[in-house]
DNA sequence: CATCATGATGTTGTACACAACTCAATAACA
DNA sequence: TGTTATTGAGTTGTGTACAACATCATGATG
């Protein structure tokens, strides 16, 4: 009766497959809170220190965000992660826009009451924030609200992609807004907007109109992008 | 005046880049075709000898290929191609349908001569295909034209996306149809069905109507997978 | 006879040394 | 002085040996 390893690798998920993941996560969270500027240079070397491994581990991870469109490798120059602008991304907006409405629609699944739980937890950090601004809770909050509504598709293969659209997204409007001499009020009203956008969603789902959800959710994304490209612009 | 090695980077797309996406295309095309069985074990020192590399930059492309969910390495045991099945699938397909309208409507790109001339090939090898039927081939053709009808929006993240989703599910026609009685004549009938949807298709690219495109394609991949799910069902 | 321990074998994962490559500083030269 | 080689340092890409792990056969043991 040998199941001790086999719980072990149920419950934490030991071995190479768990420091992928978990170098993976944190490397992604540095690159979308710009703990990791766009046009940044990484050694691989530095990271596998840092990480207590050797460079080929962390060359699998730079793989994986390589394609993801995060980082890009150059032979005998470095790995740079990558840079974006607001035109680039319009396209990636496009699509987040119409993959929103999706949520509510393909594979719906029913809250359970902690998931709901969760949200409310979730409202009062947001409230909290608008009584005490700070750029990298918000991106926080706003990467924790995206988990949460991303589990209300039963659809993997949406949630996988919409999961890799956001990481695409996320960082341009703390680059683009810390770049601009009204990042404090932009900073308050946005996050003023946001709190709103998830008093709405928690309220839908409250309900039990989860395609109610995916509408806001849309005219949300969209409409975040606008004021974004609008500020942007002058 | 040393441009020579940066012209040829630029029209060969020379070193490890070019190696890298070589193999890629490679291993991914013998999956969708089948020559690797799902559940088949692949050994990675066997594919570094056969492309003249060492495991290394294999396992580079083993783990990108694992990303897209068509292989799976396990430690100890070795590189296994994902096995599927017809209900896991549906998800992936439910996705498929709704991005496919999407093509037409996210950036369309007025189709230059060449490609319409690339889609009216298609057609042809397509009509031939009806008179000497041979699955390979269907599945080839039918992949060049997934190709083509990429190529109809200037969306990239879109083109990228519907990419990846073709090649999570095209193995399945392959592999459901080869295990059925009636696969002869099977294999005959939907190649006359995917014919009139090229035919369909060609015509609304002809007179310019990408919506439509958008419209057609939906609404055959959606009986696609209905067709297949009735005949495995039995 | 069933069951568990143990070792052999084969595979992927990791570490490390070296090759290939880029870029900038510097020297050589017209 | 301006321009072109060249050298050097620094980085990612590759090859290779070994460690970690899973599986199966074999035999010990109750």
């Amino acid at each position: 009766m040998n199941d001790e390893p086999v719980a072990a690798t149920e419950t934490e998920e030991r071995g190479a497959r768990h420091r992928f993941d978990r170098i993976y996560r944190v490397l992604r969270t540095r690159i979308c809170l710009l703990d990791y500027r766009p046009g940044q240079r990484l050694r691989e070397e530095d990271l596998a220190e840092e990480f207590g491994v050797s460079r080929t581990p962390v060359r699998r991870v730079l793989v994986k965000l390589e394609a993801e469109g995060l980082l890009r490798s150059v032979h005998g120059v470095g790995t740079i992660v990558t840079d974006i602008d607001v035109d680039e991304l319009a396209q990636v907006y496009q699509l987040r826009v119409a993959l929103a409405e999706l949520i509510g629609n393909l594979a719906p699944v029913e809250p359970e009451a902690d998931t709901i739980a969760a949200f409310r937890t979730l409202l009062a950090r947001c409230e909290a924030l608008t009584h005490d601004p700070d750029p990298r809770e918000f991106a926080r909050i706003n990467m924790d609200f995206f988990h949460l509504l991303n589990s209300l598709t039963a659809n993997e293969p949406l949630r996988e992609i919409s999961e890799r659209l956001y990481y695409q997204t996320t960082r341009i409007w703390l680059k683009t807004a810390s770049r601009l001499s009204r990042y404090e009020q932009m900073l308050l009203d946005e996050i003023r907007i946001f709190q709103r956008e998830v008093a709405d969603i928690v309220a839908a789902i409250e309900i039990g109109d989860l395609g109610a959800v995916g509408h806001i959710r849309r005219s949300h994304i969209s409409m975040s992008f606008i004021r974004l490209r609008h500020e942007a612009g002058r």
